[in-house]
DNA sequence: GACGTAGTTTCTCTATAGCGAAAAGGGGGT
DNA sequence: ACCCCCTTTTCGCTATAGAGAAACTACGTC
């Protein structure tokens, strides 16, 4: 559940922080003085439409107000080795979904040795996507022409219509697993 | 600013995904079955209190239904900036697919403390796919009255089209991936 | 076709969000 | 002390969020 006590000091928080009155702030967001001393003050709970008037008159996301703090995790990194299916290069890939009609999803799990290049996959048709979760490690994930670098926990989408490719710039092992949607091409 | 509209398509599309009807969301976040029905059709605005009810008896984080979906070729969620969901029953959901229209695919994490159960999830609409890994610990998947047990590297799959639930029978801590693919139900 | 039944919408009423303006602190300066 | 700012809180009043129940809308079934 919501707390709005939390709610109010971050709002009050980030309006004193910037040196803004209530005045001010009512300014700019479109939100009259007293709804906003009430929403500090846990008076009143505010709806939706009235918080994104406020946060855009604060110039935050919305989400930043809603937000509950991030509890810190550890990714447990573990796995048994099953059926891989080992590349030259080094790297392995395990399959995970199992072969069903009518279904055009993959779900992969890939270790690169430290290092080492997966190469690159051309683009499938477009509505393709591809979700990637690194589970440890470093990846290096090149998306036309734009290099990202995700560390363990991270995730990234993106619409796998474009070449793309996967490889582990670190010293460690790198493990991922890859959700890959894929379209059929037009005919 | 928040558009009502893409709120109560993501209310709705979460709700049908689920296999909840107006009446059982009404249960599960104590928002009148009216309300909600508004909430869905952009009728009315709720207050942050109620959408924050909402959020729980979907078992999503505030955060999921006011995020603003982001137009870039590629999302990157870092790990510290992910949606963690804590549960009654102690355990940990992390949702690390982003919110992208259109897409029906829900990429999560969850830990489950030794002997916790998650519980049963009702049956999706038809077409729906459920991928199951389990990165360390044991599983016990029940699907439509079958309960398998699942070590670390096992992976599982199934039509989610039946009721399904999770649990950790073990007494190590449990973490698996899961992959959603959920249908709409046509209305 | 008539008749349930499950699900959603619409209706009515009350609690309250939200606004404008007035009142209550709170320092500084003369 | 007093007065004059600026800022925040409080005070009506109106609009609307929110709950509960009735009314509508598919559907299957006999």
């Amino acid at each position: 559940m919501l707390d709005l006590g939390v709610l109010g000091e971050r709002v009050q928080q980030l309006r004193t922080g910037r040196g803004l009155t209530l005045q001010e702030l009512a300014e700019r967001s479109s939100v009259s003085v007293s709804m906003l001393s009430s929403v500090e003050r846990a008076a009143k709970a505010p709806t939706i439409t009235v918080l994104s008037r406020i946060a855009d008159g604060l110039g935050v996301p919305l989400t930043r107000l809603v937000a509950e703090p991030s509890p810190d995790r550890v990714i447990v990194r573990r796995a048994a080795e099953q059926e891989v299916s080992d590349h030259p290069g080094g790297w392995r890939r395990t399959i995970l979904s199992p072969v069903v009609p009518g279904v055009n999803v993959e779900l992969l799990r890939t270790e690169l040795p430290p290092g080492c290049d997966a190469g690159s996959f051309p683009a499938y048709a477009p509505g393709s996507h591809e979700y990637v979760v690194v589970q440890s490690g470093t990846l290096a994930l090149t998306v036309d022409e734009q290099r990202l670098t995700l560390g363990a926990g991270d995730s990234a989408y993106f619409a796998a219509d474009v070449v793309h490719g996967f490889a582990n710039p670190g010293s460690e092992p790198c493990v991922y697993h890859l959700t890959a949607l894929i379209m059929r091409p037009r005919r």
